[in-house]
DNA sequence: AAACATAGTGTTAAAGATACACAATGTCAA
DNA sequence: TTGACATTGTGTATCTTTAACACTATGTTT
């Protein structure tokens, strides 16, 4: 194919890429990718790809994130935009990057055409990545941490239904610290972004939980 | 001079624009600088150009900055990045977009050779502007808003040396709203970010005020 | 029907935030 | 030089928010 794209002047170009968190095995975790073309072919990497030149940023993350690994409609918010000069080998390249979160009942993967495989993996077990990814996702899990403590964020990882106990033992796997289950409640229950259901979960032997469901389900909320 | 630039793939163009606010007159305001071309000729907008093919990407919003206002030396912040397709009628153009922070002491402007004209505007007095300037004008004034709460950027607006008083003021113009002198000179102090300089600072008819410094002038810390 | 296991619920103490008023000190003018 | 002036600098009491803490309720299983 000829290179039948010319400027006046240099352009760099622009990929999306996108660290998607879930909560699984009582930990929290995140999908990579393992290359299937050079540079670094076999590394593993964050789903992400070109943009293309009618397609909006998010549209674009979006798309990669479904061809690489068969998942949609997440909840997906920007992180940042790296583009230090030498970030990869081939030519300039700007990357803007989003983070993700997917309840933990979605996670079913697709091992699509332009990844060989997709897998997910504990933050503490992350492999050695392409590109300046390592760094993308330190941001990503910092920038999550901090959105625990003034938004409602954490509710993403929910599925559509859940207990009281069920959201607490995610906010303890994401601040991994135990919580008070007096507290906890009074204090999500005053942030008015959760009702009841109307039914009732039963597992085990012991008293039922009153179901819950998010009022707004897209929606994220700055607290306090 | 002729398309040399010539890809197998079509690329965007990559710019940066910068929102710089100062604290002056007691308002807070933002930079604008005049468009001498097209588009949007003699239009406002902020300043900001095209990012070169082996430039950081904050060294390219800085060196705009530079060139179109004179201004450097300040403390700046990656906001967002804005990439609709059509937010530029010549091509598709993604922009980096940053904040900056200027001390009210240091905003002597150039006019340069990229902007006709540079001037500061009151927030409630933005002209209409270019491209989709205004709503990176928004989303940079709410960052700004949220990070009074949480952060010890307000500090970035003070000149070297400074009263608590000049700092409440400060905070005062940035929240809009008045403020209990003994409660704020305790949170402020609290914070163990400024000293005092040794010297008192004599203005009118009454009782001169001791005079602090940031401990760490180019940090901006987490706070809470 | 008794043992089990998790659900669900209120009160007290500690810490943090807010409201509030007057003495101290240098300048200026009479 | 003295008194009026204008802003600096300081402490305490109250309210609000957060943190600590233990037992009863209810359905399941044996």
């Amino acid at each position: 194919m000829a290179n039948q794209h010319c400027y006046q002047y240099p352009h760099p170009a622009v990929t999306t890429d996108v660290a998607v968190f879930t909560i699984r095995d009582q930990q929290l975790k995140l999908l990579l990718v393992q290359r299937a073309g050079e540079p670094y072919q076999n590394m593993w990497a964050l789903p992400g790809g070109f943009l293309n030149i009618d397609e909006d940023l998010e549209v674009c993350a979006k798309r990669e994130l479904e061809e690489e690994t068969g998942i949609s409609g997440v909840y997906l918010e920007q992180l940042y935009t790296f583009g230090a000069p030498n970030r990869d080998p081939r030519e300039r390249i700007i990357s803007v990057t989003y983070y993700a979160l997917v309840p933990s009942d979605r996670l079913q993967l697709k091992a699509a055409s332009d990844a060989a495989d997709a897998q997910w993996f504990a933050l503490d077990q992350i492999p050695p990545l392409a590109f300046d990814h390592q760094k993308i996702i330190t941001l990503a899990h910092r920038r999550l941490a901090a959105k625990l403590d003034y938004s409602t964020i954490a509710f993403q990882f929910m599925p559509e239904t859940f207990t009281l106990s069920e959201l607490q033992t995610v906010y303890e796997i994401l601040i991994n610290e135990q919580l008070d289950k007096r507290n906890f409640r009074k204090k999500i229950l005053a942030l008015k972004q959760i009702e009841e259901a109307g039914e009732l979960r039963r597992t085990g032997n012991h008293r039922p939980a009153q179901v819950y469901q998010l009022k707004n389900p897209e929606r994220v909320d700055i607290i306090k």
